[in-house]
DNA sequence: AATTATATCTTACCTACTAAGATATTTACT
DNA sequence: AGTAAATATCTTAGTAGGTAAGATATAATT
């Protein structure tokens, strides 16, 4: 194939990343969200209720990070932290799904409605075009972040 | 169109970013950046020399960040910093293209290869939909984050 | 020549991170 | 059951990288 082509798919991805991540932490700063605590909302959003270790995990951060970071959305009333009740050194993150919504919701709506109408532009057959670009991608960058991290 | 497909997109486009997201950070470390730095490396690879300022604009950055950013940068011995000719006041990071390269291609080399031989199974027409889908979509993102920004 | 503007650096302070150890609870072993 | 080990989270001390404000050096303006 074209070197050319192959090329200006690899910038475009790139560019895509990167744009992403611009709107994203836009999106963070107008809601209030200072630093990159804007990347673990979405895990409270996709997940929802899990413990201080699960997110740990998930974050790669410390514990003691994860400390902190609950401390944050506590006080902006966006979490709750509740003992488990068959394992009371267990801490179970409540998010306020509904409330974390309402705060990103309307910051998002512009690019959603954009993006519905991007999508509702191309044919089915298009669609899963993309859709198979985009799940190989994603497990091809999982590959490589896992062979790096476990280096 | 079915709601379903169109939620499945955002989902995967959303997931796309994050996942991307996750990769550079994991090569960043594995390229002993600390921190955020490694959002600041592509700039030096797509921009080239610039003024300390002008990277204070591209990434939001005050100056005295800025400062800091090409101390940590230079130390590396992966930058220059120069006094422009004309206006000694301005200073140019001169960034070692090649020696970045260097360290980084490693470290893509495996994503690399993996996302060529991926473009390569789509046929002509179907990267071109593929294509059409990220230009729109960057397009999008750039304007909501403009929106955010003026507000 | 004096004033104002500009580009970068310095300083003081702040926030969020890590590493290591403290605390509370659960699990395993005798 | 009683003790030791393991686990989950929090606390503390230290560090890195950020901001805001002002210092310094140079350039542009009047």
């Amino acid at each position: 194939m074209d070197n050319n082509v192959i090329n200006q798919i690899r910038k475009l991805s790139q560019q895509y990343a990167y744009t992403s991540l611009q709107m994203h932490e836009a999106i963070a700063r107008e809601a209030g969200f200072s630093g990159t605590d804007h990347k673990y909302l979405g895990f409270f959003i996709q997940k929802g209720a899990m413990t201080a270790g699960e997110l740990s995990n998930l974050t790669g951060l410390t514990t003691g990070a994860v400390t902190g970071l609950i401390d944050r959305f506590e006080k902006k009333k966006l979490v709750k932290r509740q003992f488990d009740k068959d394992d009371r050194r267990k801490v179970i993150i409540n998010p306020d799904i509904e409330k974390i919504m309402a705060l990103l919701e309307p910051l998002y709506k512009e690019f959603r409605n954009k993006a519905e109408n991007l999508t509702a532009s191309f044919s089915i057959d298009e669609i899963k075009i993309i859709e198979t670009y985009f799940l190989r991608a994603i497990q091809i960058m999982n590959e490589t972040t896992n062979t790096l991290n476990n280096k």
